[in-house]
DNA sequence: TGTATAAATATGTCCGGACAAATTTTCAAT
DNA sequence: ATTGAAAATTTGTCCGGACATATTTATACA
């Protein structure tokens, strides 16, 4: 069909059979709704095992895109977005991860008072000096952009600057190693907006796609702002699990 | 070692290994940081082959408990499989304010089993039959609409369908009285996606906003699915704030 | 025609084995 | 003591086969 299914590709035998599937599906060659071919029938078509095969199709099966029913077959739920990938966070820990402090490419640092869309995040001290950070976040790997990202940063700890260069954790942690300021609590609010024209051309997606805007304002034990992060999510690409207490749910 | 060890357990090899290493992990025989013994080991010990173990491990790699890594070992990374995240009950509650399960305005009830894209949200229990409800949520004016809300209810549970005329307050409620069987816990999950036109034109806004997608799943003590609840928030209306836990920020 | 039963189909579980790849350990050389 | 290469260890990938279980389809019967 399409030459990227008929190269040999590098990677492991069921990785190459989850990526064409999973092609297939966002091709439409298997519709949402449609009943994938039958185990013994990919082992014929791609001459690998029967394991081999459930390896490829559990992966689908994770990443959300077809649903295995013993007896019956594998169905696709599910059509990947163009970008491909589904993400999806099961723990605040992993979102915590995902958007860490880390990996963080800085494009530009400025310093005074932030306009007024950021002001917005800062409260009432909004009129005061930040250190503003601006860049993008990617993956682990390094590779994969995850969200464009604004810190701003207390004045008092602008000394911290030059040290990003050889940041490998968190910048809260930064402030807390260098100044003995803790943080105290963390106030995190999730939003849904448009994405900004500079974050979508970084991100590389559409305008059309709508950002998930993740805040998060450090504070101290006295509730001054130390931190605030503000990172733009493609939409299309976030998703935030989490299991509810059960004391939580009471007035549900 | 204990009495839960030594007896006959139901449900395949695999489980029960699994079983067996989540308990020795919550009770420290194996503890939060240490490897596992090697899969080796654990077919001498359990008398089975590498691939079913490897299968047990896999799942608990999945539940976030063990990390596995090549040459190295599984080690252990968490003691709790099941989140057990606290979060402020003051901000969640807002949240559950804001899109309770009341001043739903029933406009359509069918039975059945849900198409491919519901049956996403419902995992393994797809392919069951389900009452599902489809209507427009309003705040507690009962004026603005808040959202465009799917309501999949457990079909064994269908005889509250009538009751909803005269609802009052959450429907999970409703089951729990009239059937006994009490929520155990609740899944919650947030992503960003493209809006439905039924939603968009219900809620009065363009298909140009993105919805935020909250996805509520009600199990009960035997991870039994009771309700599952689906609402479509515009984007431009939703935000949802909360405090995080200290301790639950430690990997940020 | 409708229904209960049997057969066919498709995925789930489980075993055995083999080699590859990543990591750790051991040990010799400097 | 430090370095570097070889060996041992451990998980990753992949094959073949067998039977169990759930679902669908075909068949026989009423």
């Amino acid at each position: 069909m399409t030459s990227t299914e008929s190269g040999a590709k590098p990677g492991p035998r069921y990785a190459q059979v989850s990526d064409t599937l999973q092609h297939r599906i966002a091709e439409g060659t298997y519709a949402v709704g449609a009943l994938l071919p039958t185990e013994l029938d990919l082992c014929q078509e791609f001459g690998i095992s029967r394991h081999t095969v459930r390896e490829a199709l559990r992966r689908l099966a994770e990443a959300g895109l077809v649903q295995r029913r013993q007896g019956s077959g594998s169905q696709v739920i599910s059509a990947s977005p163009k970008g491909g990938y589904v993400h999806t966070m099961h723990s605040l820990n992993e979102l915590f991860q995902y958007a860490a402090d880390t990996h963080l490419r800085v494009d530009r640092i400025s310093e005074g008072v932030p306009p007024a869309p950021l002001g917005a995040v800062l409260g009432d001290q909004a009129g005061q000096h930040w250190v503003i950070l601006e860049g993008l976040r990617l993956d682990a790997a390094g590779r994969l952009p995850i969200c464009w990202s604004t810190v701003l940063i207390n004045q008092a700890f602008a000394a911290i600057v030059p040290d990003f260069a050889t940041l490998t954790g968190a910048i809260y942690r930064l402030i807390e190693d260098r100044y003995g300021v803790m943080v105290d609590r963390v106030e995190q609010n999730i939003r849904a907006m448009p994405i900004s024209a500079e974050a979508a051309a970084e991100l590389g997606v559409s305008r059309r796609i709508w950002a998930v805007q993740v805040v998060r304002r450090y504070l101290d034990s006295e509730g001054r702002l130390m931190l605030v992060s503000v990172n733009d999510h493609p939409g299309d690409r976030f998703s935030y699990s989490m299991q509810l207490q059960k004391d939580v749910r009471g007035r549900g």
